[in-house]
DNA sequence: CTCGAGTGTGAACGCTTTGTGAACCGGACG
DNA sequence: CGTCCGGTTCACAAAGCGTTCACACTCGAG
């Protein structure tokens, strides 16, 4: 297993031993730069944050790790009692925390059930809406069970809808957050290429994409009525 | 907000203080079949189980609440030091854990960052009044539960008024709010639409918007009127 | 009661937005 | 160099919807 990344450096003993007792391997790091420098050649498994002894730049740690490409990395803060309110508002910056003192039995048991819920230790690798299901690895999609055969752009711009089912999206949105944040192009684009998902979603999902006049596109439906 | 799901029943001091102090409301319930007698018309907000009286009793509650139509409801598990290891191999019963003994700061912190993750917590804005919902991230608008077909125009002109309720506004004040600073154009407009809205809203709902003679329009009760 | 301003109502018009098919264009590949 | 493929743009068609108008109705003042 690839080492996990540890803050700081060095990580006082109730963390290192805890790491080594529950069998981790681990790398200490102490600033934003050295996250990719010392990053294996599979990425980093995930991550164990001390936010105690310099909670600033702990918390710096995790919003470069959340920057990047494939943000969701496991992340596990480690803060004091004391630190608890801090965390409020903050609920994107990490995965789980764990609250010092604590036992080796709960850092390993947190660090699994981490594991387990964003896959074996890798990223996410599935985004689904009800029949659609959409493999992030393989950048394959399929509904109904069927393969849908997306171009590069297609499976993109289906990727981030699906992974915010229900919120509408002005077609200027969707430029810079699927294209690009630079881009600089027609909003017409975004029409044809819902167009094509719409028809190889086929006529029976078409709808799964809906338009919201005067505003932009919504994918599938919102929970909140039923 | 909803009470949560809370086993066993009655649940030990440490929990409901907990819940208690952090200000969640909750109902205690001590078999599965309880689950559907007592549940809140929009479903569990979530649930807090405590596996260290009867663990049997509680994985059978986790796998209950996950059989649901909609499984995803945040389920939080209370265990003690010794039960860590069972958790193995179970991690798709709960979304986090909390070890005895606790800290109320820590059962609040976690309940925080479960809705947060889960969407619940991290509530879409909305706009309520009375049975009137307005979700302003999908452009959605419903009353009693039921969803509402509103135009563009429609949804702003309701957006806008229902944010003010009791207050009345004149044509004018309207046109230049909801249409836009520099709008040029017949004050009938906002007669037209406030009809359509009233249509839609229908006879039961009617009277939310009130007509002020010769003034202009007013959303809800005013308050001095009983 | 009478009158007039203010408001509700239904329908028609016309603009804006979106859907649709096809052309264009640039890069990858043989 | 030519062809293919996918992304972008364009032009036109089709709805959708906001606006306006004419007329009926209501309310309140005198």
């Amino acid at each position: 297993m690839e080492p996990l990344l540890v803050y700081p450096d060095p990580p006082p003993p109730v963390l290192s031993q805890g790491l080594d007792l529950a069998g981790y391997p681990w790398v200490a790091v102490g600033a934003d730069a050295d996250i990719e420098r010392m990053e294996p050649a599979d990425g980093w498994p995930g991550a164990v944050i001390l936010a105690v002894t310099n909670p600033e730049g702990a918390f710096a740690m995790c919003r470069a790790l959340r920057k990047g490409d494939i943000p969701l990395e496991p992340v596990l803060l480690v803060a004091s009692a004391e630190q608890l309110p801090d965390l409020d508002m903050r609920e994107d910056l990490f995965d789980d925390f764990c609250v010092l003192p604590f036992q080796p039995a709960e850092l390993d048991a947190r660090l699994r059930n981490l594991f387990h819920k964003t896959g074996r230790g890798a990223r996410p690798e599935l985004v689904e809406y009800g029949e659609l299901a959409l493999n992030l690895e393989t950048y394959q999609a399929a509904i109904s069970g069927k393969p849908l055969d997306l171009t590069y752009m297609e499976y993109e711009l289906l990727k981030f809808l699906a992974s915010h089912p229900g919120k509408v999206f002005t077609r200027e949105t969707l430029l810079s957050r699927v294209w690009g944040y630079e881009y600089y192009g027609g909003a017409r684009t975004v029409d044809v290429h819902v167009r094509r998902l719409r028809a190889k979603l086929g006529e029976e999902h078409a709808g799964l994409i809906q338009t919201v006049r005067s505003v932009g596109y919504r994918f599938g439906q919102s929970r909140w009525m039923g």
